[in-house]
RNA sequence: GGUCCCGUGGUGCAGUCUGGCCCAGCACGCGGCCCUGUCAAGGCCGAGAUCGCCGGUUCGAAUCCGGUCGGGACCGCCA
């Protein structure tokens, strides 16, 4: 028997006492009375007591056992005994059995760890990353890894169970300048040209409909080479899933159940079905944002028809330039102090907002009538005691602007109900978006399918079209996007046309695909929930570096591999590369 | 590209606002000794930090100012 196969620490029961056994594993702590030494030893599976007592082993076992630090490596043969009623451990499953050690081998010494391995606390992330393979010694990330390779297991036999395929699809591909930036790996063989990382696997999966597999998952590493955030990593893990002859509701169908069997079989937790579903007009409106966050109430307000004939000059000056009022009614929120407001307006000015405004009490008051100041009342539904937050801008900045103070409100008052889930379906989704400099962009991809019924006016009003689009979210966390796809070439090239693509960029970046829509395609469409994330979810970890096993640092450095690092010379040779240096 | 928070022995924190009581405190860990029923073992003793780095202000800087590096949160960005 190898150390392989043998008994595993943590899987020590009161029904092995009387076995001989050997153990492999770590110390986790060590407890020596002098005499008398206990050893928690730690493998995957948990930690069980190993007793030395010099009086019942040999001269070497106990010497061995003496020179016993944190996180050595040793070998323990031993017998199991139950303990003696008042030594039970009740907190630890191994409790009721020790092993007496006759024999103990140190097959690997330690440093003092930089950082200590057991225990609760938590350490610098610096350090974290530095020592990763420390860290993920630890109990919390050893469980992180656990689950998520349920999450996958679980995965890959539910996709399966409904004749899904996996099918991989190139890391090596091609550059689509639109959306994020792409990382680039130089080619060899081609100097001055590149490859790209995937950005997903978006158009390998139509072409995939295209090629008849009808039904596909890949559990899909995507890059994106775009700055961090705390649920943001360059690269990341999708499962990308794609079916042909579908509509929505399929989507919406087959998505929920799987949810619905992750959080039954890693939390034991029975999810109502079918999710809630919420446009995306409505999503912006009364939440002010895409993902909004159901575990608290506070919904906003449209104050437009309140306060049309306004005075004020902030509102009248807003609602001219064709903005909006909008507005939130804070429980109780008479009670908040000076600074607290001045903290909500520094919040505001930093999403670009001029100000924020609040009632009653605030600089305002004097310029509403009674009438608007009831009007506003009755619109927000706020009642005695309450505050109204209140925003004034164009509508996307109102939005955004009132959706940070709702969340930001809800976080300081303590309305967020921890514990509950609250998935739900933003649908149908626009087709087009506004960015920054007022141009138009798609809101999905440019692959995603326009509603029909809205195909009449998509060149005189294109924002108010419709697309059969949706995302999932749950808790503020967006964690799936997908759409039914364009499957006709005329409309895929009349959407890029209205992007305002020209016909040789359409041709140069998306010919392949056009192309293949000339040879009998399938209605499709999908969906990519984003896996980090939704393991977030199930491990209640708010910091995306936790769930992925060697993560780089916000500003993309790996802190154990070091890289990015330099090249040789005679490597950027071949590749027919010159490297810039700035200054 | 921008805003904000953080950086103090190996680890986690206090001290910074209001400079001198701090050649820096606490807990854990670490080293030595004692200890035969602990499980966050206990007792005694001990070592370990020029307070991220550079510069400035001051009689005097962990503390104030400027810069810089690193980690984090956010805005922009993320089809």
């Amino acid at each position: 028997m190898s150390g392989f196969t043998a008994t595993r620490c943590g899987d020590l029961r009161a029904s092995d006492a009387g076995h001989e056994v050997e153990l492999y594993g770590w110390v986790a702590r060590r407890r020596d009375h002098g005499g008398l030494i206990f050893i928690d030893l730690r493998d995957r599976w948990g930690v069980a007591q190993v007793t030395i007592n010099e009086a019942n082993t040999s001269t070497a076992a106990y010497a061995a056992a003496s020179s016993l630090r944190s996180e050595y490596v040793v070998r323990v043969k031993g017998r199991v005994e139950k303990r003696p009623v008042e030594n039970v451990n009740p907190k630890m499953p191994t409790g009721e059995v020790e092993v007496f050690a006759t024999d103990l081998e140190v097959l690997s010494t330690s440093k003092t760890p930089p950082f200590p391995v057991e225990g609760d606390q938590e350490p610098e992330e610096r350090v974290r990353l530095k020592y990763r393979y420390l860290d993920l010694r630890r109990a919390r990330m050893q469980n992180i890894l656990e689950t998520r390779h349920r999450v996958n297991k679980i995965t890959h036999a539910y996709w399966d169970a409904h004749d899904f395929l996996e099918v991989e699809t190139p890391i090596l591909t091609k550059s689509t300048p639109e959306g994020a930036r792409d990382f680039l790996v130089p080619s060899r063989l081609y100097p001055g040209q590149f490859y790209a990382l995937p950005q997903s696997p978006q158009q390998m999966k139509q072409l995939l409909m295209v090629s008849g597999v009808q039904r596909y998952y890949q559990i899909a590493r995507c890059l994106r080479d775009e700055d961090l955030r705390a649920d943001r990593a360059a690269e990341f893990t999708q499962l990308d899933v794609e079916m042909s002859f579908n509509d929505e509701e399929d989507v919406f169908e087959l998505i929920e159940g799987w949810i619905g069997r992750l959080w039954d079989e890693i939390l034991g937790i029975d999810l109502p079905r079918p999710w809630p579903r919420l446009t995306m007009k409505d999503a912006l409106l009364r939440y002010g944002t895409d993902k909004p966050d159901l575990r608290y109430e506070l919904e906003i307000a449209d104050l437009g028809e309140v306060l049309k004939d306004t005075q004020a000059q902030v509102f009248r000056g807003a609602l001219d330039a064709g903005g909006v009022v909008r507005g939130l009614a804070v429980p109780g929120g008479s009670d908040m102090t000076r600074r607290e407001l001045d903290e909500l307006v520094t919040l505001a000015r930093g999403a670009g907002a001029r100000g924020l405004a609040w009632l009653p009490g605030g600089p305002l008051d004097k310029f509403l009538t009674p009438a608007e100041l009831e009007g506003v009342k009755r619109a927000t539904g706020a009642g005695e005691g309450d505050l109204v937050l209140l925003a004034a801008d164009r509508r996307r900045r109102a939005e955004k602007v009132m959706g940070l103070v709702r969340s930001d409100v809800a976080r300081r008052r303590g309305l967020v109900r921890e514990g509950e889930w609250r998935f739900l379906w933003i649908y149908p989704m626009f087709l087009f978006d506004e960015d920054d400099e007022g141009n138009l962009t798609y809101g999905h991809h440019p692959f995603t399918r326009p509603m029909e019924e809205d195909l009449a006016f998509i060149d005189e009003r294109p924002y108010d079209v419709r697309a059969h689009a949706y995302d999932f979210v749950c808790n503020g966390y967006e964690l799936a996007s997908g759409s039914l796809r364009i499957y006709d070439r005329a409309m895929q090239e009349r959407v890029f046309q209205i992007l305002g693509l020209s016909q040789e960029t359409i041709e140069a970046r998306f010919g392949h695909l056009l192309e293949a829509f000339e040879y009998g395609v399938p209605p499709h469409g999908g969906i990519a929930p984003g896996l980090d994330r939704i393991v977030m979810m199930l491990t209640g970890t708010d910091n995306i570096r936790d769930v992925i096993a060697f993560p780089k640092t916000q500003s993309m450095q790996d802190l154990l591999m070091d890289a990015p690092s330099e090249v040789e010379r005679k490597q950027l040779d071949e590749l027919g590369l010159e490297i810039k240096r700035p200054g």
